[in-house]
RNA sequence: CGGGGUAUAGCGCAGUCCGGUUAGCGCACCUGCUUUGGGAGCAGGGGGUCGUAAGUUCGAAUCUUACUACCCCGACCA
C-alpha cells in the first residue's frame, strides 16, 4: 500500500493538506490565501449544493443574486456588525488603471478615485437588506424567502484549504417576516435543514446549539448552530442559522403595514453553509490511504477496474461491464469504467483509494473464467469476491451500508471523545487531550474570555435540547443550570 | 504587525559553511522494449536567466547589502 504521505497520527495539519493535494480536490493559489478548487473538489460542492438547493425551496424558498459589491456606509448602519467585520474587509478605492510615467508598469490612476468606497462582501446582509427596503410594503409580501448561491472575501491573517481562505464559495440566506415567532421559526427551520445534511448526506453527527454571546453573528439576536467533532479532537463549525431580530429593519428602515394597518419593522433571519463543508467532510471520515467519502456526495461512487494483459483481453472485460455499468447507472450510481492503458491497476486502485470513492470493482481474466468480480470498499478496505449475479443490486445495497457506517462509526468516535467534567484541573487537561468537554458555566462573558485565554478553548455551543441539572461553574464556581460544550476549535 | 525559517526544473530536495570544469538527485514528463490481480523494470531523452537588484572577485547558486515572495509559531478568525 502507497503510505508515502504523512499520517494523520503524525500531523494532522500536514496530512490534511497532503490529503486535499493527493485526492485532487484543490490547491493554494497564486493569490494570497486564495484556493484553487479543482474539478474532482468543485464536483463535490456541486452535489452538496443540488441537495441544499433542493431542501431549501422544498420548503419555499427561491434563490437569487445580490451585488459582490457593498458601498462602505450600508456597513456603518448596523452597528454591532461593522464592528464584527471592520478587520478583515477588502475595500476597492480605485476603478482604472494607467501605464507609470516610464512606460515599464501599469499604476493605480490616481484620478480614478472612487467618492465611496466599495467593500468585497463578507457577507450580504447590509446589500440584501438595503434591497428589501423597497420590497416590502404590506403583510402580503411577507414572509420573504430568499437564497443566494454566491463568493465573499474575508481578509483572514492565516489560511487552510477549504476551512479558512480569504475568499470562499458559500449560500446565505436571507429572510424577512412578519413576527418574531415566525422568524425564529424559520432560523430553527434551517439550523435542521442543515443538521439532517450534516448526518443524512454527509455522515457527520452534530450538535445542535446556541451560540454564547461571544460567539454570536455580528448584528445577530440569536446564532444557532451545528458543531461536529473532527479526528484530531477539534471542533468545527459546520453551519450557523441567525435570528437578528429587528436589527437589520431598524438599521435599513425595512416596515410594513399589519393587517391591523399598524407600520411595523419586519423580523429577519440569515443564515449559511459554506465550503468548509468540504473540509469537514474530508477530517471527518479520511485515513492513511486518502480520502473517505460518503456514498451520497460522492462524484464517483463506483469505478470498475479492469486487468488485462492483451488488447483481446481488455475487449471480453468491457463485454462483461458495459452491462453491469448500465445496471448500476439505472439504479441511479455514478459509475466510472477505467479502462485507460496509460496506467497499470495497482496505479489506479491507489488512486481512487486517494479520491476516496467508495466501492471499487476489479475484473480480470480469472473473473471471465469463473463467473465472478472483486468488490472492494474504501471504508474498510475489505475485499471479496462475488460472483456477478445480481451484482448491481449487491453494490447498490453495499453503498447504502457503508452510508450508514460512516455515521456509524463518525458518532462512536463523537461519543468516546466527549466528557463530562466538573473539576478545573480535569477540565484544562482534558481540552489539551482534544474532544467536545462538556461542563458547567456561569454565563457570563467574563469568564468565557477567562477560559479561552487559558486553555484556547471556546463554548462550542449551548446544546439546545441539552439537560437542566444544578451544578457549578467549572472556572467560577458560580451556580449554573446546563452544561455546554467547550472545545478547541478550527 | 512581532518571532523564526525558506527561495535551485512541474513537484520535493541536495549543493551554500570553506567561491573554481558543462549545477545534481528523486518523482513527474517524452521514446522504445518487456510488463499489467496493489503505485512495473530496463535503456535512452527533454526540461534551469539557482527569487529580484546591486556590490566584492580573474571567477558567484555559494560571500556582502537591499528588496520581494512564500511557509511555520503568535496576534487575528460570527
Amino acid at each position: 500500500m502507497a503510505k508515502d504521505f504523512t499520517s494523520r497520527k503524525e500531523n494532522y495539519s500536514q496530512w490534511y493538506n497532503e490529503l486535499v493535494i493527493r485526492a485532487d480536490l484543490a490547491e493554494n493559489s497564486a493569490v494570497r490565501g486564495c484556493m484553487v478548487i479543482k474539478p474532482y473538489g468543485y464536483a463535490i460542492w456541486e452535489k452538496m449544493q443540488a441537495n441544499l438547493d433542493k431542501m431549501f425551496k422544498d420548503t419555499g424558498h427561491q434563490n437569487a443574486y445580490f451585488p459582490l459589491f457593498i458601498p462602505k456606509s450600508f456597513f456603518n448602519r448596523e452597528a454591532a456588525h461593522v464592528e464584527g467585520f471592520a478587520k478583515e474587509c477588502a475595500v476597492v478605492t480605485h476603478y482604472r488603471l494607467k501605464n507609470s510615467e516610464d512606460g515599464k508598469d501599469i499604476v493605480v490612476d490616481e484620478d480614478a478615485k472612487l467618492e465611496e468606497e466599495l467593500i468585497v462582501r463578507p457577507t450580504s446582509e447590509t446589500i440584501i437588506w438595503d434591497t428589501y427596503k423597497d420590497w416590502i410594503q404590506s403583510y402580503r409580501d411577507l414572509p420573504l424567502l430568499i437564497n443566494q448561491w454566491a463568493n465573499v472575501v474575508r481578509w483572514e491573517m492565516r489560511t487552510r484549504l477549504f476551512l479558512r481562505t480569504a475568499e470562499f464559495l458559500w449560500q446565505e440566506g436571507h429572510t424577512a417576516h412578519a413576527t418574531r415567532e415566525e422568524a425564529i421559526e424559520e432560523t430553527e427551520k434551517i439550523l435542521n435543514i442543515y443538521a439532517d445534511f450534516a448526518e443524512k448526506w454527509m455522515a457527520i453527527p452534530v450538535l445542535r446549539g446556541l451560540k454564547s454571546p461571544n460567539e454570536r453573528f455580528a448584528g445577530a439576536v440569536e446564532t444557532y448552530c451545528i458543531e461536529a467533532l473532527m479526528q484530531d479532537g477539534k471542533a468545527l463549525q459546520a453551519g450557523t442559522s441567525h435570528f437578528l431580530g429587528q436589527n437589520f429593519a431598524k438599521a435599513f428602515d425595512v416596515k410594513f403595514l399589519s393587517k391591523e394597518n399598524k407600520l411595523e419593522y419586519v423580523w429577519a433571519t440569515s443564515w449559511g453553509v459554506s465550503t468548509r463543508l468540504i473540509g469537514a467532510l474530508i477530517m471527518a471520515h479520511s485515513d492513511d490511504n486518502g480520502l473517505v467519502l460518503p456514498p451520497k456526495l460522492a462524484p464517483i461512487q463506483v469505478v470498475i477496474v479492469p486487468i488485462y494483459r492483451k488488447t483481446e483481453q481488455l475487449e471480453e472485460i468491457t463485454k462483461k461491464v458495459l452491462p453491469v455499468k448500465e445496471a448500476l447507472e439505472k439504479r441511479g450510481i455514478s459509475v466510472k469504467y477505467d479502462d485507460r492503458d496509460t496506467h497499470k491497476p495497482g496505479w489506479k486502485f491507489s488512486e481512487y483509494e486517494f479520491k476516496g470513492v467508495p466501492v471499487r470493482l476489479a475484473i480480470g481474466p480469472r473473473d471471465l473464467e469463473n463467473g465472478t468480480i472483486e468488490v472492494a470498499r474504501r471504508d474498510t478496505l475489505e475485499k471479496e469476491i462475488l460472483n456477478m449475479t445480481d451484482i448491481d443490486l449487491k453494490v447498490a445495497n453495499l453503498l447504502d451500508s457503508i452510508q450508514a457506517k460512516l455515521y456509524q462509526k463518525a458518532l462512536a468516535f463523537r461519543d468516546e471523545k466527549t466528557f463530562k467534567v466538573d473539576h478545573w484541573e480535569d477540565f484544562k487537561k482534558q481540552l489539551e487531550e482534544g474532544g467536545f468537554v462538556l461542563a458547567h458555566w456561569d454565563g457570563t462573558e467574563d469568564t468565557e474570555q477567562k477560559i479561552k485565554e487559558e486553555t484556547k478553548a471556546t463554548i462550542r455551543t449551548i446544546p439546545i435540547d441539552g439537560k437542566q441539572e444544578d451544578g457549578k461553574c467549572v472556572y467560577s464556581g458560580k451556580p449554573s443550570k446546563q452544561r455546554v460544550v467547550f472545545a478547541r476549535a478550527y
